[in-house]
DNA sequence: GACAACCTGACC
DNA sequence: GGTCAGGTTGTC
């Protein structure tokens, strides 16, 4: 489900709750969505929260251990932060216990992930190195001479973590309507001024998206739970068929990369 | 590139 | 019954 403003919106929401609590123990339903070594509960007894942090599309949860527990929530991954929790929501898998509150990851498709790792080899871990710079971090000309070098269609190029890191289907589909671009354009076939509107379409797309709490199509919620706003802004995302905002022309559907791609045929060029 | 795989659920 | 879904990875 989430995607950069998503996650940063979950970031900043957890980043109150659990900044300081003391983990008590974990509970772990769904073992099989825990990546190699998950500590055991005892050797995590007394350790605090940190800090959060996000690399492109992963949560980082730094421990006062050195220890560091990344969540990747894909398609459906929820994390949620619960006061006084009373039940286990179906397709809860993994909950971390604080000597008050709790920690919820839960996820209908269980494609999602939970990993710990050692706070000082975030860099070796291989699926965080080969991100490329954050889409809320790149220069201007940076991300213009990424992309220019990438002979495949620009919301393919967009949509690759390993050239830049936190778009998905929504904001790739969005930044290429507010830029004008078809998003089977080739991205090396574009000139620099293009580039350098689709630069800040993208910026700006992230920061409102950011500032409406992030987009809930079916299943994203905040890290209290709540929806996010984003989703009755979308010019092109999900309105197949529908009329463009701009100059009403039926808006069409295209996969690329085997996703669906949402554009104005007349718009986007 | 295209496509299947990993899963569950909503919708037609 | 088939199609589709905010993601990623691995296979031709």
């Amino acid at each position: 489900m989430p995607e950069l403003p998503e996650v940063q919106t979950i970031i900043d929401d957890l980043s109150k709750y659990l900044i300081g609590k003391s983990i008590d123990k974990l509970n772990i339903p769904t073992p099989s969505i825990c990546r190699k070594h998950v500590p055991k509960s005892s050797r995590l007894k007394g350790v605090k929260i940190q800090s959060l942090d996000r690399r492109g599309k992963h949560i980082l949860v730094n421990l006062t251990n050195n220890q560091t527990m990344i969540v990747h929530l894909k398609m459906t991954g929820k994390l949620i932060y619960i006061d006084n929790a009373t039940e286990i929501a179906k397709h809860t898998h993994f909950i971390m216990i604080f000597d008050s509150g709790e920690l919820h990851f839960n996820d209908i498709r269980r494609f999602g992930f939970i990993d710990f790792v050692n706070s000082d080899k975030l860099d070796k871990i291989p699926y965080l190195s080969g991100l490329g710079p954050d889409a809320l971090d790149i220069s201007t000309p940076e991300f213009i001479s990424k992309l220019r070098s990438r002979n495949k269609p620009i919301k393919s190029a967009l949509m690759d973590q390993n050239i830049i890191a936190g778009l998905g289907n929504i904001y790739a589909d969005e930044s290429l309507f507010s830029a004008g671009i078809r998003p089977s354009r080739i991205a090396s076939s574009l000139s620099r001024k293009r580039l350098e509107k689709l630069y800040q379409s993208m910026r700006e797309i992230l920061r409102i998206a950011i500032q409406a709490r992030g987009s809930s199509v079916s299943d994203y919620v905040d890290g209290s739970g709540i929806p996010g706003t984003f989703q009755n802004q979308h010019k092109v995302y999900g309105r197949t068929g529908l009329p463009c905002v701009k100059c009403g022309a039926a808006i069409k559907r295209q996969v690329l990369a085997g996703r669906s791609s949402h554009y104005c045929s007349r718009c986007q060029r």
